[in-house]
DNA sequence: AAGTTATATCGGAGAATACCGATTTGTATG
DNA sequence: CATACAAATCGGTATTCTCCGATATAACTT
C-alpha cells in the first residue's frame, strides 16, 4: 500500500538509535528481548497521559458527531440533541466531556449555552485520523 | 488561555451557513431547536466511522506506548513487551489491534515479528493530541 | 410566584474493553 | 523428533464506558 523501506527508519524523526541497534547486533543473535537500550524507547508519562485523554474523548461516535456539526460554527446544546437525535441528558454528558477535554468551549447567552471549537488544531486532528482511517 | 473570538467562527472552514443562522434569525427568539437546516451540520457516516476505527485505537494507554516507541524505528514483539513490561499475551493483542488499524505494519524475519509505524500521519497525529492535551 | 424551556447532574443497568493465564501455532536448532 | 523460543488465539473475569430516565438547577415569561 505504501512506501516502506524494508529496513530501518520510517520517517525522519527518528535519533537514529533504533537502526543503529538493528545494524549492529548480530545477525544471527537468538535473543532480541533483553536489551538495556530498550529503556530509551519508553515515552514520557506526561505525554502519554495528554495524548489519551484527547484520544479517549473523540472515541465515541456522539461526540465525533458533536464536534463534525461544529465544524459550521457554534450551535446550542439543544441543536446538538436534535442533530444527533438523542436523549437530553445523553448529549449533555457528551458535551461536558468534551468541554473537559479542552475540545469545545462555550458561551451562556440567555437561557441557552452555545458551544464551538476550541482549538482548529481539533478539526486538523479529525481530518488526519479520517484519512488514515478511510485507507485502512 | 486561548485566542477566542468572542463571538461568530472559530476558523475559515465553515461556509458561512452557522454564523448566518446566527444573525438572521430573531434576536429575542425562544426556540432554537426546531430547525431544518440542522439536517446540513450532520457529519458523514463513513466519514465517522473511519475517524472513529482510529481514534478508538489509540484510546488505550499500552497502545500509544507502543506507538510512541515505534517512533524511533520497528521493534519486535517481545521487545514491546519489555518496554510495556505487560504479559506476552497483552501486547500480542494490542498490536493485533494496532495492526487491524493499518496504524502499524508487520514484518516477518525468522521467528521475530517486527512492527514498525505504517504512516507518519500517525505521528502528526499523536503530535497534535499531546499539543491539545496539555493545554488542557 | 408559578409555569416553561434549556441544561446539568445523578444513579444504575447493560455493553464494550482490557487484562492475563493457558493453550496453540510457527520457526529455528540440537 | 524433541526442545526452545516467539507470537497468536482462546476464555473468563474485572474494569470502564455508554446510555437514558429521573431529578436538580438556571433563566426567562406571564
Amino acid at each position: 500500500m505504501s512506501d516502506l523501506p524494508s529496513s530501518g527508519s520510517t520517517d525522519g524523526t527518528e535519533s537514529a538509535s533504533g537502526t543503529l541497534r538493528r545494524l549492529e547486533s548480530d545477525e544471527a543473535g537468538d535473543s532480541c528481548c533483553d536489551d538495556p537500550i530498550l529503556e530509551t524507547r519508553r515515552a514520557d508519562d506526561e505525554t502519554v497521559a495528554a495524548e489519551l485523554a484527547v484520544f479517549k474523548t473523540l472515541a465515541n461516535e456522539k461526540r465525533l458527531r458533536i464536534v463534525e456539526a461544529l465544524r459550521g460554527g457554534e450551535l446550542c446544546a439543544c441543536e446538538l440533541e436534535a442533530i444527533l437525535d438523542a436523549p437530553q441528558s445523553t448529549v449533555s454528558s457528551h458535551l461536558s466531556r468534551l468541554r473537559e477535554a479542552g475540545i469545545v468551549n462555550t458561551r451562556k447567552e440567555g437561557k441557552w449555552t452555545y458551544y464551538r471549537i476550541a482549538d482548529t488544531a481539533s478539526l486538523q486532528l479529525l481530518d488526519l485520523a479520517a484519512a488514515l482511517g478511510d485507507d485502512s
